[in-house]
DNA sequence: TAATTAATTTAGAATTGTTCTAAAAGGAGG
DNA sequence: CCTCCTTTTAGAACAATTCTAAATTAATTA
């Protein structure tokens, strides 16, 4: 655990956004001024190695990265551009027997628009 | 519809694969000699935004072309590296009352192992 | 058919996100 | 204080995609 990864994950933990590599190597470098891009996708990667980040890879824009490993899914909104993080328990179980196949691991991304900006739009 | 159109729709259409757009211009190619990589590139975005195809982001590699528009899961099984298509009818339904949400569209990505390779391994 | 306009294609340069490389720095154990 | 091993660093290299400007093609009107 190198002072490098710690400022790494510390980002990573510090809220609940899904940042890019880009965004961890900028904050990153408010408290690690000589840390080298390099060093964030070293560590990301180990860091999802290790299974204690995911990478949730970005269309169009630059991969991001999630605080946690569990698989779960993303709603990302087309009102506000918000992130939400989408919990369906048992989904790998039901989706294993749905499709008669071993489900190791998914990402679900979806594209709407989230409750609150849903109510906000039929006031 | 101009002919390189044409040749990009009918790779497209020609087998159930999940062509890079690096594949789609090299098999149009033989058809079309001419074709530049620009081209490819201009009428897979204007196929997208006609919602005739939809773009599966692809993670690490290329990003790859689905010859329907119609949201539904892929499967990539970790054992032969094959992309199968998943169909969950009912599911956009499911997990629009699931969240609260309106969803749009979704892109489930699912790693795991196959049927065919589940059953091979088993034997 | 000729002239005019608009849309599409082309080749290649530019950009972006990520990976690689080789050298330097850091830390642990003897 | 050496030696070995791991990590970091800076920047080059790379791959996928987008952009640009000129050339081509198609469609429209005279």
């Amino acid at each position: 655990m190198t002072k490098q990864r710690a400022a790494i994950l510390e980002v990573l933990r510090s809220d609940k956004r899904h940042h890019t590599a880009e965004e961890i190597f900028e904050l990153a470098r408010e408290k690690l001024p000589g840390i080298s891009k390099a060093t964030v996708y070293n560590n990301l990667h180990a860091l999802e190695a290790e299974e204690i980040i995911r990478k949730i890879s970005g269309d169009g824009g630059p991969d991001r990265y999630d605080n946690s490993f569990i698989p779960h899914g993303h709603l990302i909104c087309n009102v506000c551009g918000g992130v939400f993080d989408i919990d369906i328990p048992g989904f790998t179980e039901a989706l294993s027997d749905c499709i008669n196949s071993t489900v190791d691991s998914y990402e679900l991304k979806v594209r709407g628009c989230c409750a609150v900006c849903k109510t906000s739009v039929c006031e």
